[in-house]
RNA sequence: GCGCCGGUGGUCUAGCGGUAGGACAAUGGCCUUCCAAGCCAUUAGCCCGGGUUCGAUUCCCGGCCGGCGCACCA
């Protein structure tokens, strides 16, 4: 049994995550988190909220997962996500039909086609399979487009598609966000929730599946405005795979810092340095194994149909690379394409330090005259002076201006015409913003913590395997055990895990079997810390047991009356401000009574 | 979507043209003063549909699901 076996294993029997609907034979592509999945993956979105919005000032939406179709034809998606299949009769190869043309002829865009025309351009240049050179003429062209399609109300009229991203449902709101923030750029938008991509072939477990949890920050800021303040980041170590060493086909990452990497040119933008210095942070943070993590720049190749310039965060999952992130420059490409569709205006209003003033010559005429001189060439009377005004202002000094209408000449009193020169002045611009965009892939990441924390060691010579989540994460926070479910012990048990709770923790109560067993199974969903309550508990001190789930070492903290203290510590573990070891040794300095040595569990 | 391989209790697996056995887990009980211990009992299974057959979990076909390879991944 391989780890991956293992792994998906343990996912199913422990509750972190299984293909959905197994009662009916299940549906690729989709999975339900269990009740440890739920929990950790709700904490992944918690750690995330607090770093990429809370910790920066950026405020959190939530759209609707279905948009009208609208929506979709201004974003690209309806196009650009449209593949055209082509499917070899001989080899069964499949290929992408428009890719065939624009290979082979001059067409340049043959997505704009449609299927049935690229079939007869197919048919009539004669093209053949390019891996079996079987002929694909008379072949049919099927169009796939990877959105899941709906209907909004009753009938057909108005059709609706599952978002492909959050991202949209973020840039349509634009207007009453950019109003929202005050119009002051820069400012971010973030979104958790779920997008829906209607895949070919899902595959590898929650890397690839049809429903899936997106957590975006779309960040708008001024295309001249002040670059990010990097000095929090600028020396934060960084993996990475740019594109020439990728051409070069070296697997060497460039391992350089965020400010170094800016100044060499690696990275082009300094708002996408500053946020693969965070994210590198914060994938530490939440347990990913730096030694399986990188950043690699897009090739130009595979730039999504918005993007300027792009990097992905990859993790090692089973010896394949995965995309877990990718960071964007969106440009101005979302808004403006929002903006030409809606009617609607997406941009912000942009004061200059200093208004600026301009002197330009008008004219005011007076209607009452030329009506009934001119009759209804009177507005064509207007036209020829303000043209006149703007390209030669002097011809208005005398007391009478001449102006031609359809040929003839005419003579116009200059203070009828109510020129002047008149003062402008202009405070400002709308700017469309550019967009920045960090997009995490929540299963994904999810994928990665949970592969990252699978352990093997043993203990007393026994096998174990267990999750070393971060604190911050897990699941499952505290295990709270009676050593024996008799004389007391349970109901101080009991005791102990009602305040626990009290304090928002995750607790789970075990008092069946083996001390041995319970401590074996929170290992394996990754629990940090076990709790016991033994004869010392009730009968001594009242101090209780403390196990760490990485070392398997157990300690004996003071729980007597005052819970407070150990309380607090707990608290500072989940919060990563302490580690196991530091909370016993704080505990046990101010312990009264009894032993406070480890307990050495090879001396039992 | 194509090709190859696979699908037996919750999990891992044995097996067979006459409807299934184990291990682990789970539950209850006994025991037990800290790392998957022991004893007893209990719960629980042949992916779905069709065909061949007296009879199919087993053989054949199709589907679904999974793994791998190809393609796809905006």
């Amino acid at each position: 049994m391989t780890d991956s076996d293992r792994l998906t294993e343990l996912a199913t029997r422990r509750g972190f995550y299984f293909p959905a609907a197994g009662a009916y034979g299940g549906v690729a592509g989709f999975y339900t988190y269990g009740p440890q999945g739920a929990a950790l993956k709700r904490n992944l979105e918690s750690a995330w909220r607090d770093r990429f919005l809370t910790r920066e000032g950026h405020m959190e939406v939530d759209g609707p997962t279905v948009m009208p179709e609208p929506v979709f034809e201004a974003s690209g998606h309806l196009d650009g996500f449209d593949d055209m299949i082509l499917e070899c009769p001989e080899c069964g190869a499949s290929h992408r039909a428009d890719h065939l043309v624009e290979d082979n002829t001059d067409i340049a865009d043959a997505e704009a086609l449609g299927t049935e025309r690229v079939a007869q351009v197919i048919a009539e240049h004669d093209l053949d399979c390019p891996i079996c050179g079987a002929v694909l003429a008379g072949e049919s062209v099927a169009a796939f487009n990877l959105m899941f399609g709906t209907n909004i109300g009753p009938g057909s009229s108005a059709p609706g598609y599952l978002r492909p991203e959050t991202a949209q449902a973020i840039f349509v709101e634009f207007p009453r966000l950019a109003e929202y923030a005050r119009n002051q750029l820069p400012f971010g938008v973030g979104q958790i929730g779920k997008a829906y991509r209607n895949e070919i072939s899902p595959r590898r477990g929650l890397v690839r599946v049809r429903e899936f949890t997106q957590a975006e920050l779309e960040h708008f800021v001024h295309p001249e405005g002040a670059p990010p303040d990097l000095s929090g980041v600028a020396e934060v170590s960084l993996s990475l795979y740019p594109i020439d060493d990728q051409e070069a086909a070296t697997t060497e990452h460039v391992e350089t810092t965020v400010s170094e990497a800016l100044e060499d040119g690696v990275i082009g933008s300094p708002w996408v340095a500053y946020y693969l210095g965070i994210a590198k942070e914060w994938y530490e943070r939440i347990g990913v194994d730096m030694d399986r993590f990188r950043f690699r720049q897009h090739l130009p190749g595979e730039r999504a149909h918005y993007a300027v310039d792009c990097w992905d965060a990859e993790a090692e999952l089973g010896s394949n690379w995965i995309e877990i992130a990718g960071f964007s420059t969106r440009g101005t490409y979302d808004l403006s394409r929002h903006a030409e569709h809606s009617g609607e205006s997406m941009t912000v209003f942009e004061p200059y330090e200093e208004p600026r003033t301009t002197e330009r010559p008008a004219v005011d005429p007076d209607m009452s005259y030329l009506g009934p001189e001119f009759g209804d060439r009177a507005p064509a009377v207007v036209e020829a002076l303000e043209q006149r005004a703007a390209s030669e202002p002097e011809a208005f000094d005398g007391e009478e201006i001449e102006i031609a209408i359809d040929g003839e000449s005419h003579s116009i009193p200059v203070p009828i015409t109510g020129f002047e020169i008149v003062e402008e002045t202009i405070s400002g611009e709308h700017v469309t913003p550019e967009v920045i965009e960090p997009s995490f892939g929540v299963d994904r990441v999810f994928a990665t913590v949970f592969e990252h924390a699978f352990r093997r060691d043993s203990v007393e010579g026994e096998e174990r395997t267990y999750l070393a989540f971060p604190p911050e994460l897990a699941p499952t926070f505290v295990g709270v055990f009676p050593l024996m479910d008799k004389d007391g012990m349970d109901e101080r048990a009991k005791e102990i895990a009602d305040a626990l709770r009290e304090r928002g923790f995750a607790v789970e109560y075990d008092s069946s079997g083996s001390i041995g067993r319970r401590y074996r199974r929170q290992d394996e969903i990754g629990t940090p810390v076990c709790l016991t309550v033994d004869y010392e508990s009730v009968e001594g001190d009242g101090s209780v047991t403390l196990r760490d789930r990485d070392s398997a070492t157990q300690s004996r903290v003071p729980a007597g009356k005052g819970l407070d203290p150990l309380l607090d510590a707990l608290t500072d573990l989940r919060a990563g401000r302490q580690t196991v070891a530091e909370i016993d040794a704080g505990l046990r300095s101010g312990a009264v009574a009894g032993s406070d040595e480890p307990i050495d569990s090879e001396a039992e």
